[in-house]
Formats: C-alpha cells, sequence, structure tokens
RNA sequence: GCCUUGGUGGCGGAAUUGGUAGACGCGCUGGAUUCAAAAUCCAGUGACUUCGGUCGUGUGGGUUCGAUUCCCACCCAAGGUACCA
C-alpha cells in the first residue's frame, strides 16, 4: 500500500485544528512546560526555508514533552512592526497594515502546511492596537520609574518625589544623567513645576537626551548603520552625516551589573553569555579630570590603567566632544573644521573597523597634567568615539598600541610630543608594551619602582586625595535609544506641555497610529507622523483630535516618533500566558502559572540585541512588582542560520554588458545579486528570465563562456528579500511532504550550526519515511502481526529508544534521525511487522513526523491523537553485551582486531592479546616497551 | 578592527570522557528488475600503492603510549557590532 503523503497530512492538519488538540489550559494538574520560538517578522518574501528550522526544532520538543506528561504551551505570533513594510509603503502607497495583514495570512497558510503543534489561539501580533496599548502602558511605567542603586531596583517616581520634598536630592543615590546638580528640600520646592519636571526626567528610566543619529539630507530621514553602504545610503547613494537628535533613551545601564549576574542563572550556551558579558563590558579603572590650560572647562577621561598616567603624552577628544569648538585655536580652527567634516561623514562602524588609516588633527589647545602640571597637547581622531565613555581618552603611547600607532604616524609635528616612556626595560622600538606581573613603572614620582598592579591602586588612591578623579567601574553598554523616525512603529503616549513630555493616562491607551497621506518625512524634516492633520492631545476629552485645535491651553501636540522594532519583542513572552486580557498585560495569576519560557529557541543573530532588551525589561516589570521572575528564558538554544545560496551577475562598470563570471579575467566588474531561481544547479543564468526580471535590464548584453553559457558567481550569506537568495518550503511539502521537510532540516547537520540551504538529499529523508511505512503495510493495506517480537527486534526497538531519547534531551537532531535511520533499515532486514515493536515506533516517531505517525496509531486500532500517547520506557535486558572487538594497536596504529568477553580485567586481556599470533607478527620478535589496555575500548602495543 | 561560532571524503555531516576517523544520507560506479523509463532492491565507494603498506580531520608547531578532540601561533568563512529583523 502506498504512502499517500498529500492526503494523509491534510487530513491531519485538519484534525488538529477542528479539535483543538494543541490548545494549551491555564489550570492543568500536569506540570507545566512553555516552549517558545522567537517570533517572526511577516516580510513580503514569504516564510523561508530558514524560518521552519528553529520551529521544527521546537515543535519536536513541545511534541516530545506532551508524551512526556507535560501541559505544554507552545505558542506564535508575529512581530509585525518594521521597516520593510513601511519601505514598501513609501514606494507603492499601500499602507503597511495592509501588507502586513497579507503577509502574516501567507506566513499562516505556510505554516499550517508544516503540521506545527501551535496553540494558536494565543496568538500576539506587536502591531495590533490591542498588544501595543500594552506596549505603551510598559512605557509609561519607565517613565514613572526610577533606579534605586540602595535598593537596587527600580522605584515609582512617586517615592523620589517624596524624598525631594523631605531632603533635597543629597541622600539619593540613584541612576541618573550625569549633569544633576546637588539641591535640598527647600530649593526642590522653590523649583517652578516645569524645572522640577526637567529634574524628575534626568532620573526617569526613559528620557529625553540628544543623541547622534545617521542623517541622510536628500532623503530627510534617519538611517540605520545597515542601510548605509560605503559611507552613502544604500537606497538611493546619497551622502549620510552623523548629526544629533533629541530622542527618547531607556536607561539600561542601570541594570548593566544585574544583567551581568543574572547570566549566572540561566542555562544558556557559554558563548552566548560571553557575546552578553563582552557587550556590557564591566571594566575596572578610574575616572580622571583634566583641566584644559586657559579655559575653565575640564575634560573627563576613563581610563582602565590609571597607573600610566606619567605616560600621557597627549589627549584625543572625538571629533563631536562639545569642548572642540571651545578650545581650537584660531590657527587650527580650519584643519579642525575639515577634519570635523570627514569625520561626520564616516559611520561609526567604519571608524571602528578602519584601525589602518589613521587620522586626526591637533587643536592647539592644551590641558594640564592632573600631577606634573605640564601642559599635554589635544587632539581629536575619529578612533575615538563620542558615544563610548566620555568622548575622550588619556592617551598613553608606551602602553596602548592605538595611542602608540597614532604617535607614531603623527611624530614630529606640531603637537606631538616624544613619546614618554614609563615602564622599567621596555622597549618601544617597534610596539607598545604589553603589560606582564613582571611589568614595573619607572619615571613616575610617586609610582616609580612600583609593579603596575600596585601602581593602579595607589594611582586611584592618589587621584581621590587630590580631587582630581575616583576609582569606577564602567560599563560599555549604551543607554539605548528609543525613539525612531518611522511611521510603522508603536505611537508613544506622549504630548508635550511647553516642551516637556507628558504621559496619557493608561485607561486612554491604546493611542492609535494616526492615518497619514505620506510615509516619509515632512518636509520640514519631522517624522511622518508630522504629516497627519488628526496628532493633538485633548486633554479634556482625553482624545486624539485635529492639530488645529492645538491652543496649548487643554489641546497639546502628540509626539511625532514612535517606537523602535525592539519595543513590542521584549515582552510578547508575557502576553502569550494571557493573550486576551484587557486589563492587564498579563494577570498575576496567569504569569505565577507559566512563569518564564522554559525553552527558547531563535537566531543567533539577537544574541545581544533582542535578547538583552527582553531581559532589561522583565528585570524592570519585575523590581515594581508586575511579574514575578528576573529573567525570562531559562534555557535558550541558538539555532543556526540557514544561509543563502547567493548568485551574482557582473555588469562591467558603466555599461549594460553583463560577463559570466569565468570570464571576468582583469575587466572592472559590479557584482549585482541576482534572484536564485532564474539559476539552475549548474549556476548558469536564464537568460531570457534575467531581462524579463527588472525593466533596467530589459536591453542588457551578455559576454558568454566558450560554451555558451552565462555562470553566475555563488557566495554564502544570510537570507534575505533583498539579496534575492530566499528559498521558500511550499514547493517541498507539495513535492515530498511536510514530514520530509521537517525530517530534512534537522538531518542536515547540528540544529546549533549554520548551514547553506541545499536540497540535495532529500530524497534520502522521503526514502526513510516510505521505509517506515512499509514496515506496517505490504501491497494489500495495514499489515501488523499481534505475535511476540523477536529478540534482534526488541534490540533495536530499545537501542532505538535509548539513543533518540538521549538525542532529544540534548537537541541532537540530525542523530536522531540517522538512529531511526538505522532502526528502519534493521527491522525491515529482520521483516518486523509486530505491534510489540511497530506501536511504540510509532509513538518515537510522532514529534519528527506527527502526519504519518498519527495515519500509523490510527491504523494500529487507536482512536485518539498519538500526541496524547505516554513516551516508550526504555528497558535495559535487551541490550546486554557479554562480549567486546577489541582494536589492537601498535605504537598507535590499529593492526587488527580481535574478540574478547568483557569481564576479564587488564592482565587477562594483556596475556590474551600477547598469546595472539597476529601480534607476534607485528613484533617480529622484539619485545614491547610498555602494554597499554583499556578495559572495553582498546589496547596498545609500544615498542 | 573587535566579539562569537565554524573549517573532517565529490557534498551535508558522525565520532559520549583523549581510544578502530568517515556512522547516517546524498552523489557516483557496477549489477538485478523493466520493452524502456521512473521507482525499488543488491554490491562497491577518502587518497595513493610496488598490495607489504603509506598518507589523511584548514596551516605550522607542541603535549601524549595514543589527538578531529587538549595547548600555542596563524589562515579562511559566517553572524553580530547598538536605527534590518
Amino acid at each position: 500500500m502506498k504512502y499517500h503523503f498529500n492526503k494523509i497530512e491534510a487530513q491531519w492538519q485538519k484534525y488538529w485544528a477542528e479539535n483543538q488538540t494543541f490548545r494549551a489550559s491555564n489550570d492543568s494538574d500536569k506540570p507545566k512546560y512553555y516552549v517558545l520560538d522567537m517570533f517572526p517578522y511577516p516580510s513580503g518574501a514569504g516564510l523561508h526555508v530558514g524560518h521552519p528550522l528553529g520551529y521544527i526544532a521546537s515543535d519536536i520538543y513541545a511534541r516530545y514533552k506532551r508524551h512526556k506528561g507535560f501541559n505544554v504551551l507552545h505558542p506564535q505570533g508575529y512581530d509585525s512592526f518594521g521597516l520593510p513594510a513601511e519601505q514598501y509603503a513609501i514606494q507603492t502607497g499601500q499602507h503597511p497594515a495592509v501588507t502586513t495583514k497579507e503577509n502574516i495570512e501567507r506566513y499562516r497558510e505556510q505554516l499550517d502546511k508544516i503540521g506545527f503543534s501551535f496553540d494558536w489561539s494565543r496568538e500576539v501580533r506587536t502591531s495590533d492596537p490591542d498588544y501595543y496599548r500594552w506596549t505603551q502602558w510598559i512605557f509609561i511605567q519607565l517613565f514613572d520609574s526610577w533606579y534605586d542603586n540602595k535598593q537596587d531596583k527600580a522605584r515609582p517616581i512617586s517615592d523620589l518625589i517624596e524624598i525631594f520634598n523631605t531632603s533635597g536630592n543629597t541622600t539619593v543615590d540613584a541612576v541618573c544623567d550625569s549633569d544633576v546638580e546637588a539641591f535640598s528640600s527647600e530649593q526642590w520646592k522653590s523649583f517652578s513645576e516645569k524645572e522640577q519636571q526637567a529634574i524628575l526626567l534626568k532620573y526617569r528610566l526613559t528620557y529625553l537626551a540628544e543623541t547622534e543619529v545617521n542623517w541622510c539630507p536628500q532623503l530627510g530621514t534617519v538611517l540605520a548603520n545597515d542601510e548605509i553602504v560605503n559611507g552613502v545610503s544604500e537606497r538611493g547613494g546619497f551622502p549620510v552625516i552623523r548629526k544629533k537628535m533629541t530622542q527618547w533613551s531607556m536607561r539600561i545601564s542601570a541594570y548593566a551589573e544585574r544583567l551581568l549576574q543574572g547570566l549566572q542563572q540561566i542555562d544558556w550556551s557559554d558563548s552566548l553569555k560571553e557575546s552578553q558579558r563582552n557587550w556590557i563590558g564591566k571594566s575596572r579603572g578610574a575616572m580622571v579630570t583634566f583641566q584644559v590650560k586657559d579655559y575653565d572647562h575640564t575634560i573627563e577621561v576613563f581610563t582602565t590603567r590609571p597607573d600610566t598616567i606619567f605616560g600621557v603624552t597627549f589627549m584625543t577628544l572625538a571629533p563631536e566632544h562639545e569642548l572642540v569648538d571651545i578650545i581650537t585655536t584660531p590657527q587650527r580652527k580650519k584643519a579642525v573644521e575639515d577634519y570635523k567634516k570627514a569625520a561626520a561623514q564616516r559611520s561609526e562602524r567604519e571608524r571602528m573597523a578602519d584601525v589602518k588609516t589613521i587620522s586626526g588633527v591637533f587643536t592647539g589647545a592644551y590641558a594640564i597634567h592632573p600631577f606634573t602640571k605640564e601642559p599635554v597637547p589635544i587632539w581629536i581622531g575619529d578612533y575615538v568615539l563620542a558615544g563610548y565613555g566620555t568622548g575622550a581618552v588619556m592617551a598613553v603611547p608606551c602602553g596602548d598600541q592605538r595611542d602608540y600607532d597614532f604617535a607614531r604616524h603623527f611624530a614630529g609635528e606640531p603637537g606631538m610630543p616624544k613619546i614618554k616612556n614609563i615602564f622599567r626595560d621596555a622597549d618601544l622600538s617597534q610596539s607598545a608594551h604589553v603589560s606582564t606581573p613582571q611589568t614595573h613603572i619607572d619615571h613616575s614620582d610617586f609610582l616609580t619602582g612600583l609593579p603596575w598592579k600596585e601602581a593602579l591602586r595607589v594611582s586611584i588612591q592618589k587621584l581621590e586625595e587630590t580631587n582630581q578623579g575616583y576609582g569606577k567601574i564602567n560599563y560599555r553598554l549604551r543607554d539605548a535609544v528609543f525613539s525612531r523616525q518611522r511611521y510603522w512603529g508603536e505611537p508613544f503616549p506622549v504630548y508635550y506641555v511647553d516642551g516637556m513630555p507628558q504621559m496619557i493616562a493608561q485607561e486612554h491607551l491604546p493611542i492609535r497610529l494616526p492615518q497619514v497621506e505620506k510615509y516619509l518625512p515632512t518636509e520640514q524634516g519631522d517624522p511622518p507622523l508630522g504629516n497627519s492633520s488628526m496628532w493633538a492631545w485633548d486633554t479634556k476629552r482625553n482624545e486624539v483630535v485635529a492639530n488645529q485645535e492645538i491652543d496649548h491651553q487643554t489641546v497639546f501636540p502628540l509626539e511625532l516618533n514612535t517606537m523602535p522594532g525592539w519595543a513590542g519583542s521584549s515582552w510578547y513572552f508575557f502576553r502569550y500566558m494571557d493573550p486576551h486580557n484587557e486589563k492587564e498585560f498579563v494577570s498575576k495569576e496567569s504569569q505565577a502559572y507559566w512563569e518564564n519560557v522554559d525553552l527558547y529557541i531563535g537566531g543567533s543573530e539577537h544574541a545581544t540585541g533582542h535578547l538583552l532588551y527582553a531581559r532589561f525589561w522583565t528585570k524592570f516589570l519585575k523590581d515594581r512588582g508586575w511579574v514575578s521572575v528576573e529573567e525570562p528564558f531559562k534555557k535558550l538554544i541558538n539555532q543556526g542560520m540557514i544561509l543563502g545560496n547567493s548568485a551574482f551577475v557582473y555588469r562591467l562598470e558603466g555599461q549594460n554588458t553583463f560577463i559570466s563570471h569565468n570570464k571576468i579575467g582583469d575587466h572592472r566588474v559590479q557584482p549585482i545579486h541576482v534572484d536564485v531561481s532564474l539559476v539552475n544547479t549548474s549556476n548558469e543564468l536564464d537568460l531570457e528570465a534575467f531581462r524579463n526580471w527588472r525593466a533596467e535590464y530589459k536591453d542588457a548584453n551578455f559576454i558568454l563562456d566558450d560554451q555558451g553559457r552565462y555562470l553566475v558567481g555563488r557566495e554564502v550569506e544570510k537570507m534575505s528579500k533583498s539579496k534575492y537568495n530566499v528559498v521558500n518550503p511550499d514547493d517541498i511539502c507539495q513535492q515530498y511532504g511536510a514530514d520530509t521537510l521537517r525530517m530534512y532540516e534537522m538531518f542536515l547537520g547540528p540544529l546549533e550550526q549554520a548551514k547553506p540551504w541545499n536540497t540535495a538529499g532529500i530524497s534520502g529523508v522521503h526514502a526513510f519515511l516510505k521505509k517506515l511505512w512499509n514496515l506496517y503495510h505490504n501491497d494489500e493495506g495495514f499489515f501488523v502481526s499481534e505475535e511476540k517480537a523477536s529478540q534482534d527486534s526488541l534490540r533495536t526497538l530499545h537501542k532505538t529508544i535509548k539513543k533518540v531519547t538521549e538525542d532529544i534531551e540534548n537537541f541532537h537532531f540530525n542523530t536522531a534521525i540517522s538512529t531511526f535511520m538505522i532502526c528502519v533499515n534493521e527491522l525491515s532486514a529482520q521483516k518486523c511487522n509486530q505491534r510489540e515493536v511497530l506501536e511504540p515506533l510509532a509513538i518515537l516517531v510522532a514529534p519528527y513526523a506527527p502526519h504519518i505517525a498519527e495515519e500509523l496509531w490510527k491504523q494500529l486500532g487507536h482512536h485518539q491523537s498519538v500526541s496524547e500517547a505516554p513516551y516508550p520506557e526504555f528497558e535495559q535486558e535487551h541490550l546486554v553485551e557479554s562480549q567486546k572487538e577489541y582494536p589492537i594497536s601498535f605504537n598507535g596504529k590499529v593492526r587488527f582486531t580481535m574478540t574478547l568477553p568483557l569481564n576479564l580485567n587488564k592482565e587477562e586481556i594483556e596475556k590474551q592479546v600477547m598469546q595472539h599470533e597476529k601480534t607476534q607478527k607485528q613484533l617480529e620478535g622484539r619485545s614491547p616497551k610498555k602494554v597499554i589496555v583499556v578495559p572495553g575500548r582498546i589496547v596498545n602495543i609500544v615498542g
């Protein structure tokens, strides 16, 4: 009887949907288990074969846990705000909500075909007003909170106001802006309402601040680093400059230490934890204050090596540093201005990546060394980034390679003194000195002669004594910018009274996105929401009203920015616990039942973005008492990305002629991504299809190779619509079935490893499922016997149970599938058709290939879904071994094997091996120096 | 540049704690079946070889009786690098 996968799969998908087989209850006697996928952004390209990789893995695990008797929550939803829908709207005028809805429908259709056990009754969409009202609500709570270092938690802002009223701010130890001045309770009370609000803003966990952005004047918009290629915008190729803008920020830095410490209690891979540790970047050192010569200004620097303070040869400020314009001397003005302009045109990433080009310019100004009181020249250089630390460094060329390179590059120029060497016996002729435990400090007044670690301690002490600095723990983690000049994101529940932000009361949420005519920034350079004529807040009627009603008395302008993509994804895992609650973002009871995510699966590209923000918000919600957990995700697995196999055509520079990859030679060409569907497996381009692909290639000319073919170049890279390398899974479901797709994606390789997509090999997995089917069927139909199974078959079954269970617990799905293949091959050879073996086998396979398992289960006479069957137990008695085939090696090389009983001890094994004729032959009369016997493993004869 | 991960046959990959390198699958070769093809089944398949063996897990060193596995240095690829998701 044939295996009709299409029919079987459609039937069971319908059954699961109609019977709500996978609906999770918030009330159960079983232990709970929460399995979550990182929800997808519904892109216009549809689901690609990379998405299901993680979903299949989590689905296998969720189904496995159900067999093991758990109440499993396995939901799915959509991260549906984002830039691509907005760009599509800009190009076509189509409202992003419409495109997004269509894309979601397409995703759902595709997901349904793969047979996932999602509880769709809990679906969430971040762009749904019923969802984003709670994102707005959380924003308001952040605004209403400050971080108390003494209690090491976030507290309501009302507590802080009370403290200010009773004792001013001098007793408060809070995380706040660096420019807060001390005030008493009397002073606080004497401030105007506006002054008080301005001060509070410096303490709130979300606050307004000036931050740098990539500004593209021609597009009139801010760009992500990702949208900038070689210093110009990806769209249009326009210049991009760095510019300051007032934006909402999140005080994630308040949580730096807890985010670091929390890593110890969660089950994530060491590499991922390491990434987060490096991102948080905790370092110990000192803040040092340098007075600027002839000015009433100081430069603050953070250094991890205050012990090298006497080695300071010059100082470097970021070109954007606020003092640059003030202190630059008239003679240096032009050079500094030119340099600043050039630096503004380089993205932060370029500046970090490019260490070969050393650039900088002397300001003509000097700082005063805190101890020697000698003048220290002040330079600017773009290797110092404004956003890092204080945007200024003290340069010690003898101990830091970048400073060394900078000093060498500008040696002899005005303002660049000779390198000061403060290390005893250090050779500076080639490079900076690398400190070791033996390093001692020299030529450094009170530090001379000390080992550097000791000098570190003394230098901080001295800085503190002389009030010129203090020991400090610094974090690389910066506060997170929370404003986007975009349309398709959550609107802020914020209006402005006299320039000060005010929150809209929570009962009036959600504040819905307004309709706009155009999704581009306004002509004045305001964000897209500035195009709306209905974007003002009436504080009397508590509703959004027309802009013309703004009177700054009762009707005020609303915030024009929207929230970033990570807002909605920082808390969605809580919403699945209680998705339809209209009173709270999640009820206390639901959250207490589900706690947090037991298993989270998603791509490693989120290692430091989403995963850090979600941890931050969870900790905040815990502090304020809305949830009971400190960490959102107990265990996390990063599925490796399925990479695309991009294809390239090569355009001769400045022409509309394309040259075959194997003919490029010395031609100057521009590689252009071409849709992989236009290329066959031999890398040959379909020229007709290419001409029809896009209007600009209609009249393209080609230089073909000697066989008359146009060959494309190939490159493995991330699958994305813009690279035209997306492969979608629908065709595979159609041709081979969902069970084959599920097993093939798992069989491709280790879950955590990145791998390029390739369908070669899928036939092997499909053949396996057919063989599995044939164990239960003969030509006539279902054919399973009630007789006792053979010892061999039971052995095969239990060997399989053992290995597959170990593999699933360790997420080694690829080897589990080879184990299934071996099992089915063995059972076929044994002609096994006994229920005793085939019934447990159907359950074992069910998490991987649920459709075929359901069908076999039904044919075996069951009326319930196989997903409710208990997992088979492993029985050791079927696998007892008494003999071992020992490899016998000579000097580490295996020469032959011999079978010996497993109960022999070392001496008995050695005796038997030495008596063997082949041993004597190998030794050719020599007596061995040593015989190493590892019982149950190997014998090695040395000599 | 920096951080993280990876590099094993023609290809995807396997190898539990340092113990027979290449499981399982694809591909390829030969055979059976067929009028023929598809499908299926059987056998072989790391390279070299004077058929004794020799070499072989990115490159070069090291530790060890024994290294894909541990250590050092380097090369290459992918992901991230704070406004793509």
